[in-house]
DNA sequence: CATGAATGAGTATTCATTCAT
DNA sequence: TATGAATGAATACTCATTCAT
């Protein structure tokens, strides 16, 4: 018995496929981030692909998917880009700085996922759970690890950890919010500093600071 | 005795069509934030307004000024609000955090007014300013002022005024969205202490602090 | 028992009404003739008569009978302009010859009274009669009789009544609209005479028109 | 042997296209006839011409586009019946008869053709010049030189072009309307009789004629 | 698989008419 | 009677999706 001869005749090109589809996502992510979802043609997307339009509805069930798509791509890019600036640190605290450094830098670098995040939320507010905080939750256990880690270590004084987890993550995700908003510019080092300076040490004189001290916290 | 200068027709009611232009946006905005500018039929604001759909013509140029005006109503109230909040305070610490707290419960008690926001951007990112913007920006004297204060009386450590200005305004700007977004319904009062704990003293342990002190701030 | 003494304190004042009807008739023809009946909004005419929209509806039963009233108006005129101008004529040839001349100068002075003409057609096109040929009707027997008078007495050549009168009647019909549509602004006078010229003498040739006399008529 | 160069995807059917642009235009003549320019809905057109509404503006840009592009095709196939009418003739004065007859049937054949020049005077009359005189002007070079061709050859009596010009076209222009607004029905080859027997030899008896003949024309 | 012509549901705005004052 | 605020019916055009080739 022999093998199959269609093997040999046409390779899959599962790759090909592959490779056109992330295309056809990028595209999408910059032309939805630069006209909105709503007022963005399906057409727009597919003159950008350089393909059909009836050839998007071979890869996504339809525009919403294929925007959703978008948006799951760019937080799968935000994240990979988090890692990769922390992968080699040793120091918890060098990984706790440099990963906010991180955060701020891909949103600065990628202000069209920023479009898509809010995008996502005015169009669709109904969905389970945002893209953002779907990939945040997935990404929680090795911050909360980290920092359980500095806890327990002792640089950090003795909070409850969900204190720092919601401040933490409320302040870069306003942040990032604001500096797109407003068009701020201010240099991802210097804002990165600022945060920390004030997160790490408090905006109290040493005097206030004792005093609150007494009270109870 | 003169004859009261009767006009001929009906008179117009100028305080009634204020109320009633006042009553429409109100609607408008819950109608818009339940359903998003785009899925918003302005038949669906007449219905709630309980006015016909060209009455609406009478009072607003049509679906985008309705929109825009119920955005800047909100913000309006919301800025009352923080006013009335902290109006009878003598301690600025205790107008700076009665500020943060009634901020947030402003906006914890009118949800529909963080949709609105967001439509905002998502619809009409390409005017100038945001309406939160540019009320945050005709309030930021007051503001200012207080953290000046603070810094002067020595109860804030030396830090340059616009890093408290950011890092603080950012805090506050995520943390709203976040409480929207992911649904999460810690006690305002809660929060508000959480973020101040932090802000004030940071979150590094004394000897950590210590440590820190000596490196360059 | 005492007459009504309503009669005493207020005239009925029916002339006033007239006038006002006139008027807001004048306006009437003036604002439709410059935007055509569609796209003439009610408004626009109770501006140009100086009184309220709602006024507009004591006077007719709507935009309709306004606009139908506007030219049954015009047409009266011009039945009256070409009476006038024929009055105190004797010899029917000039009757008939000034006749045409004073129907030509009133569309050429009244350019309105065309316009409301060929939109009356345009939008009223159910109604049995057009208002211009039921004033063509009820101004037929005296040129009928005109007609019969120039071929009894034998200054015209003893042709059918209707083959006279149609061809006249669409020539003025067609030159009047001619006028009116591709801008033509030849003196009047110099256009009745063309007119006149062709249609008491005819193109032929005389050597032609010979010819043509052996055959039949 | 060569693979056919077959394209990718549904290949362009340019002479279907056509076909259909012609049918959707004779569609919307009927339409837009039977009930006016204003009052007429796409839909209905779609409907008649058996395609989405959609598909109407894969053809023409708009309302305004399709019903001019129906005008200016009824135009052009009057024409052509003219121009076919005199084709094969060679006696001048032949061509000038069957030129009339031939407008005239066409009118009376085409009365939809009626409506939309009288709809498109009422609807656009600001453009610059209406289909009808355009197209006339697009003919007037053969014409003209019909008549220097009769007027030199002395069958037609020394008369200025133009006065013939104006009254022959306003005369037939007036005609068409007339038939078509007053519902007149007299035979067109009676019709054009009536108008030739009075054009060529005029009204006036031969004696009032010679009276004429001593004044000036 | 790829294409793009065809489809038809969906919507903001205008304006003739009414009617409370 | 005069007014003009309120009403709500009416309508061209877009664009996501389908499907014949």
């Amino acid at each position: 018995m022999v093998a199959p001869e269609r093997r040999r005749g046409r390779p899959p090109d599962e790759e090909a496929r592959t490779r056109r589809r992330e295309k056809i996502l990028g595209c999408a992510a910059r032309v939805f981030a630069a006209g909105g979802y709503q007022k963005t043609d399906v057409q727009a997307i597919a003159d950008a692909a350089n393909v059909a339009k009836g050839t998007l509805y071979l890869y996504f069930t339809g525009k919403e998917e294929l925007f959703l798509a978008a948006v799951d791509q760019g937080m799968t890019w935000m994240r990979a880009a988090v890692d990769s600036a922390i992968a080699d640190l040793r120091d918890p605290l060098d990984v706790f700085e440099r990963g906010i450094l991180a955060y701020l830098r891909f949103f600065e670098e990628h202000p069209e996922q920023v479009e898509l995040l809010i995008q996502e939320r005015a169009e669709f507010r109904d969905r389970k759970q945002s893209t953002y905080f779907r990939h945040r939750e997935e990404g929680a256990a090795h911050w909360h690890s980290l920092l359980r880690e500095l806890l327990a270590s002792g640089r950090f004084r003795d909070l409850p950890l969900t204190r720092i987890d919601d401040v933490m993550n409320d302040l870069v995700y306003g942040t990032m919010f604001t500096n797109h908003f407003s068009g701020r510019h201010k240099p991802i080092e210097t804002q990165a500093g600022d945060i920390l300076d004030i997160v790490f040490r408090g905006i109290l004189s040493d005097e206030e600071r004792a005093k609150m001290k007494d009270t109870k916290s």
